[in-house]
RNA sequence: CGGGGAGUAGCUCAGCUUGGCUAGAGCGCUGCGUUCGGGACGCAGAGGUCGCAAGUUCAAAUCUUGUCUCCCCGACCA
C-alpha cells in the first residue's frame, strides 16, 4: 500500500464528541467516521483491522469444529414472537413493516433463525452435535450508544450457536468454544479476564464472559483478592451478613406518620435514621405475578439474581397502579407487614434477614413503621417467602469470606449454555436412539468483533497515537520515506517497500511529498508497529532506521539487512501472540 | 425515556449577555516562493442556507416558540 494513494484522513484536533480514548483515536487515525449516533463508517485501514480480527476469529472458530454460514438480518418479527423474545427484546429491537404489512426485525443475535433452520433439517441424534456460527453485523436501539465502537447500534458480531443431544454433548460444545475463545482474545493481543457471568434473559444455566479490563469500560467485575473468584458485578455472589444483636429487647413495631417522604433519603432525613437502617421494598410484576423483594436501605437490588431465583421469568418493576393495589397505598409506602399473602412470592435478601431491627414503609400512605423486626414482624420463612441474596456486592462484601475488588472492563465475548429454551419452543427436536424426541441441548456463543478493535485500542495507545498489536494492526510495517523528494531516499524506501512485500510482509509505504515530521506523527499516530525510516541522514552512513512503536529507541541497520532485519522483527512480534 | 450541555467554514472554537454595516480566529485545503529528520514560514486565495421552521423587529448568528440532531450522567448488552 502506498501511502499516497490510500483513503488515510488523519486528524490533528481531537474531535469534539468523542470521549474515550478508542473513539478519540479511531477518528484521529482516520480509521472511520461516524455516520449517525452509533453508526460508524469503516474505512480502509480501520476496516483492515476489522477484517484481520473476523479472519482471527473465523480461523479458531473452524479450528474448534463450528461451521460459518450466513442468516439474514432481516428476520420475520413472528419468529422473534414464537420465543416470547419479541417483548422481553422490546424497544431494543429494530422493527418495521415491509410493503405487504409484515412486521421484520433487524438481528440483534440470531438464536431463533438458527434455531428454525435446525429444527428444519435436524431429524435424528447421528447428525448432532453441529454448531453453526456467521460474522454479521447485528442491530440493537440501545437506550445510549456511546464511547465510539464500544456500544454501538450497528456493529460485528459472530454468534455461534451448538446443538447437542444432552447436557455432556453441550458440556463439551461450551468447552470447545470456551477454549476457542482463550485463544482467539491471546492472538489479538489483548489482556482479559474471565468471569462467571448471567445467562439473563438468554435463559439456561451457565454462562462466561471474557473482559478486557480497562477504565472506559462500561461492565464492572468482581473477584476476589486471593483470585479464587471472579465473576461479573450481575452475577458476583456475596456471602450472608453475619446476624446483627440487638442491645436491648426491641420494643413493639409502631407506626410514624412520614407526610409526603416516599424515597429512603427522605425518610432517613425526616427520621434522622441511616440509610442501612431502612427496609426497602420493591414490588415486581413477572407476567400475571407480583413478586414482592426486600433489600436494605443502602444496597441496590439486582434484578439479575431475582430473575433467576424465581425461574427467569422476565421481570419489571410494577406498574403505579399494581403497587398500590397490592399495598394499598401510594408508591413510597411499601412495607414487608402483611404483605406475603398478597404477592405470589417475597424474596427477602440475606442483610434484611440480618438486621435486628429496621424501618419500613407502612402500607399506608404517609406513614412508615419502626421498630421493625425480621421474623417477628414479618415472616423469613413460608410457602412463599425466600431468603437469598438478591442485592448487587458492594464494597466491604465477601464471597467464601474473602474480600471482594472492583474492576472496570470491556465485555469483548460470552459464552451460554441455552439448554432447551430455544430448542422447544422452536421444534428444533430430534429422535433419539431409544427413538424418543428430545429438544436439542443448546449453546450460544458471542465475540463483538468491534469490541475487540476498541479494546485494542483502549489498551495500546499513548499521547503520541495507537500502538497495536501486530496481529490486528492495519499494517506490520511503515516504510517512512523522511526526504521523498530526494532522489536516492525515494528509491531505498521503494526498494525496501518490494522486498518486504516480496517477503510476505504487510506494508505501508508513506511515499507522501511531506517534511519528515509530519510523517512521524502521522506513523504513530496509526500505530504500525514497525517503522522504517529511510532519511538523508542515514542513508549517508549506508543506514535506514528501525523502531518499534512500543519502543522510543530506534536502532540504525545497514541497508543491505534491513528487510531481514524488519522481517525477523514481524516474527518475533507475531511469535508473542501465537497460543 | 428522565437529568445536563452543544449545534456558526472540512476540524477545534470565538461572536450571542446588551439585535445593527462585508460573520471571525487557529488548524486543514488551493497556488506561488522560501524551507525540509518530530505536525515550518511568507504572500495570495477558495470555503458559511450561523441545524431547521415559524415568530418579534426597520433590522436576527444574537430575542421568543416549536422542531431535529449530537454529546455527557442513569436502567440493557457483543
Amino acid at each position: 500500500m502506498r501511502y499516497s494513494r490510500t483513503f488515510i484522513p488523519t486528524v490533528k484536533e481531537i474531535p469534539a464528541d468523542a470521549e474515550v480514548a478508542s473513539h478519540q483515536l479511531m477518528i484521529r487515525a482516520g480509521l472511520c467516521r461516524k455516520v449517525a449516533s452509533g453508526t460508524y463508517t469503516y474505512l480502509p485501514l480501520g476496516w483492515r483491522s476489522l477484517l484481520k480480527i473476523i479472519e482471527i476469529v473465523r480461523e479458531e472458530m473452524n479450528r474448534a469444529g463450528a461451521q460459518e454460514i450466513i442468516v439474514p438480518s432481516m428476520q420475520p418479527l413472528e419468529l422473534w414472537d414464537r420465543t416470547g423474545r419479541s417483548v422481553d427484546y422490546g424497544p431494543t429491537m429494530f422493527r418495521f413493516e415491509d410493503r405487504h404489512g409484515r412486521m421484520n426485525a433487524l438481528g440483534p443475535t440470531a438464536e431463533e433463525v438458527f434455531t428454525t433452520m435446525i429444527a428444519g433439517e435436524v431429524k435424528s441424534y447421528k447428525q448432532l452435535p453441529i454448531n453453526l456460527y456467521q460474522i454479521t453485523p447485528k442491530f440493537r436501539d440501545e437506550f445510549r450508544p456511546r464511547f465510539g465502537a464500544i456500544r454501538s447500534r450497528e456493529f460485528i458480531m459472530k454468534d455461534a450457536y451448538s446443538f447437542d443431544v444432552d447436557a455432556e454433548g453441550l458440556d463439551k460444545s461450551y468447552q470447545a468454544m470456551y477454549d476457542a475463545y482463550c485463544r482467539i482474545f491471546k492472538r489479538c493481543g489483548l489482556e482479559y479476564v474471565i468471569v462467571e457471568a448471567e445467562s439473563g434473559e438468554m435463559g439456561g444455566s451457565g454462562s462466561h464472559q471474557f473482559t478486557v479490563p480497562c477504565e472506559s469500560g462500561e461492565d464492572t467485575i468482581v473477584y476476589a483478592e486471593d483470585g479464587s473468584y471472579a465473576a461479573n458485578l450481575e452475577r458476583a455472589a456475596v456471602d450472608p451478613l453475619p446476624k446483627e444483636e440487638a442491645d436491648a429487647a426491641i420494643p413493639p413495631a409502631e407506626e410514624v406518620h412520614t407526610p409526603n417522604v416516599g424515597t429512603i433519603e427522605a425518610v432517613c432525613g425526616f427520621l434522622g435514621s441511616r440509610p442501612n437502617d431502612m427496609i426497602k421494598t420493591l414490588i415486581y410484576s413477572a407476567g400475571e405475578r407480583t413478586i414482592a423483594a426486600l433489600v436494605r436501605g443502602d444496597h441496590e437490588l439486582n434484578t439479575e439474581k431475582l430473575t433467576q431465583i424465581i425461574g427467569g421469568e422476565h421481570i419489571d418493576l410494577a406498574a403505579e397502579l399494581t403497587i398500590e393495589e397490592v399495598t394499598g397505598a401510594k408508591v413510597g409506602f411499601a412495607g414487608p407487614m402483611g404483605i406475603a399473602d398478597k404477592v405470589s412470592k417475597m424474596i427477602i435478601d440475606h442483610a434484611v434477614a440480618a438486621m435486628a431491627v429496621g424501618i419500613t414503609g407502612a402500607n399506608k400512605t404517609d406513614y412508615h413503621i419502626k421498630n421493625v423486626v425480621p421474623g417477628r414482624d414479618f415472616p423469613l420463612e413460608g410457602e412463599n417467602v425466600i431468603v437469598a441474596d438478591i442485592r448487587f456486592a458492594g464494597e466491604g462484601d465477601t464471597h467464601n469470606g474473602k474480600k471482594l475488588l472492583f474492576k472496570k472492563g470491556i465485555e469483548v465475548g460470552q459464552v451460554f449454555k441455552l439448554g432447551t429454551k430455544y430448542s422447544a419452543k422452536l421444534g428444533a427436536k430430534f429422535l433419539d436412539e431409544q427413538g424418543h424426541e428430545n429438544p436439542c441441548i443448546m449453546g450460544c456463543y458471542g465475540i463483538g468483533v468491534n469490541r475487540i478493535f476498541a479494546s485494542a485500542i483502549e489498551l495500546g495507545n499513548d499521547s503520541n497515537g495507537i500502538i497495536w498489536p501486530i496481529s490486528i494492526a492495519p499494517c506490520e510495517v511503515i516504510v517512512t520515506s523522511v526526504n521523498q523528494d530526494d532522489e536516492q531516499v525515494a528509491r531505498t524506501a521503494e526498494d525496501i517497500y518490494k522486498q518486504l512485500l516480496g517477503n510476505g510482509i504487510e506494508v505501508l509505504l508513506d511515499d507522501r511529498v511531506l517534511r519528515g515530521g509530519v510523517k512521524f506523527k502521522d506513523a504513530d499516530l496509526l500505530g504500525i508497529p514497525i517503522r522504517v525510516n529511510v532519511g538523508q541522514k542515514s542513508l549517508a552512513d549506508g543506514n535506514v532506521e528501525v523502531k518499534l512503536r512500543c519502543e522510543s529507541e530506534s536502532s540504525k541497520i545497514n541497508i543491505r539487512d534491513a528487510t531481514a532485519k524488519v522481517v525477523e522483527l514481524v516474527n518475533k512480534l507475531k511469535e508473542q501472540l501465537k497460543v
